[in-house]
DNA sequence: CACGATGCTGCCAACGCTTGCAGCAATTGT
DNA sequence: ACAATTGCTGCAAGCGTTGGCAGCATCGTG
């Protein structure tokens, strides 16, 4: 057994409220009490049991994030920034994975609920109404109580009615890049689309489908293609016979093998073809020539993420509308786009 | 207020232990009861509050992982691959990311074990000293007991003396790499190193130096680089004037920047010059020429460090020695070597 | 028919800490 | 000098589950 509570009280010859006052609401009692029991606990190595703490409180400062796939670089930035704004503001990152699987998110979510005490979903693959309901969590009535045990959910990168979010404004960094690639003379765009299950995938093909519009320029689609290098190569070896003298890949993971494997073909990529990817951290400086990106600020994506669901958590916050932000999205221009040859 | 065993209990008409054994110990009450309470607890929306079932347990199912960086895909493959055999075994994992602060370690892992069951420290900076003193976490006695409330630890790619631990044995990786490239026709091989920090830097020093002595090459090195692109990048600027024609990187990290800067400096990779990477998980084909890297099996390092710890948190484990296990690297040659031209 | 075995269920203490309330002394104001 | 205030400490009631022990039918066996 550890050192309790009871041990430092008794050595301490205080009862056990007032060694807990000392050491957790040091203001409450005597300076002189509180050194001697602070010196003491020291000494016999007491640490506090957190869980019985939680259990009390009902709170376990821990809150619980999902990510689709923790391997894709735009979520490990994410995650990052999350752990960090989580660990200054007291809190520690429970991390789910559920590799791309919609159907398991409202399982993970409602493990990490039984420990959290608020979930970020970072795009979730799920549909509208499961995720309304993994927000709501079981609003059951019973015997005249309110049931509350329900944590907070915020979502990052998607929108669902009625619950608390961060996302990702697309649209003005998507028209930017079509903007910028008609005006190198692009008249015929290939968007090779990410995953259908994916909420962003709609967002930016909608977006990129305006601005051809918007801008004159001919669209054509390939995919759906996972966001790795591996379906990157693929979409090269179809993209040639599709006419297209620009691509906008799904994410910069799609991008980067798009690239390398046209280099492969001896397709040079910024001259013959130009290539636009979507930020994933920092890798669009890893290919050369380097990747133009639609750059997505990931890492505040995560801090905002924390900050909506910490305000969440406060009690006062309960009446509340849940909040909406919205960041921008920017293009970024390197290599690997350049005048259309003719 | 939520729905508790004691709500249940009363609706049943039955005590709150047989509720308890009905859900947690189904075999132990009657088949007929054991439904009804199934049903109502259903029904009445009744979900277990697990912090108090792990106060009462000693146990929260909880695995902490600390890595130096997420957003090192190194540590993002394996930490994927730790979520997930733990999700598989019934565990949480809480996350921390040290950002490369040695310092942070103790702090961190001080924290998590207040509320995780056991600890994995993947590539810890700090000292062997400050991570034996974690891994046995103050054994202070009172009043003739002994305390416990210390989280096993297992530590993955360091070796600490008398923990338990997973380490990817770089050697034979190395090995090969330099023979490889003296196969090749090179003599004169540079060595990027990694942050001074990384015990894995010092491995794999070592073991490029054993091998070059050992195939009568050459050996400079130039560093420290930080494990990222951009400090990769720098590195071309400087091994140019060093007279080598092979450079082994620290990391893919280094020689993904590496080798982006000398195609910009129109230098032929795996022609002019040769360049081995090791491995951080499925970058080494994002480069054009693809990577020739040292394969390390970092997603098992992530599973093998998980079913080492949830072994030694089973009590049967408490007199045996912690156990170290050993994987293999392996050279993948890909396009970025080739026959050293004169 | 009696007796032990067996299968279920209930009682109750325990887990370690927090906190509202009350008690008590010292301090301050009048 | 007395009441009111202030500052500190102790008491005890929780928080929601679990599990050892005991009680009580029911069953099978000699």
């Amino acid at each position: 057994m550890a050192v309790t509570l009871a041990d430092v009280a008794a050595v301490c010859r205080l009862s056990m409220s007032t060694v807990s006052r000392a050491l957790s609401h040091p203001e409450r009692v005597n300076a002189r009490t509180r050194s001697r029991v602070e010196r003491i606990a020291r000494e016999l190595g007491y640490v506090r049991h957190e869980v019985t703490r939680s259990q009390v409180s009902r709170r376990t400062a821990i809150i619980g994030l999902i990510v689709p796939d923790i391997a894709n670089p735009f979520f490990s930035v994410m995650t990052k920034a999350v752990q960090d704004r989580a660990w200054k503001k007291g809190y520690s990152v429970m991390l789910a994975d559920t590799d791309e699987r919609a159907a398991d998110e409202p399982d993970r979510a409602r493990v990490l609920a039984e420990q959290a005490d608020g979930l970020i979903l970072a795009s979730p693959r799920a549909d509208d109404g499961r995720l309304r309901e993994i927000a709501r969590s079981s609003p059951v009535a019973f015997a005249n109580r309110e049931i509350a045990r329900s944590s907070p959910v915020v979502f990052a990168n998607r929108e669902v009615d009625g619950a608390a979010g961060v996302v990702i404004d697309e649209y003005a960094g998507m028209n930017e890049a079509v903007q910028y690639l008609v005006s190198l003379g692009h008249r015929s765009i290939c968007y090779l689309s990410g995953p259908g299950r994916s909420w962003s995938d709609q967002r930016r093909r909608e977006a990129i489908g305006a601005a051809c519009r918007a801008h004159g320029a001919e669209l054509t689609e390939l995919g759906p293609f996972e966001p790795q290098i591996q379906a990157g190569m693929r979409a090269a070896d179809v993209i040639r016979f599709r006419g297209a003298t620009a691509a906008i890949a799904y994410d910069d993971m799609i991008a980067l093998g798009l690239i390398a494997r046209l280099a492969e073909r001896r397709v040079k990529v910024g001259r013959e073809i130009s290539v636009i990817g979507i930020d994933c951290g920092p890798l669009s400086e890893a290919a050369h020539p380097m990747l133009t990106t639609v750059h997505l600020p990931g890492a505040e994506l995560g801090a905002l993420a924390v900050d909506l669901l910490l305000d969440r958590l406060d009690p006062a916050a309960a009446g509340r509308e849940p909040p909406r932000v919205r960041l921008e999205s920017r293009l970024v221009i390197r290599g690997s786009t350049g005048l259309r040859v003719p």
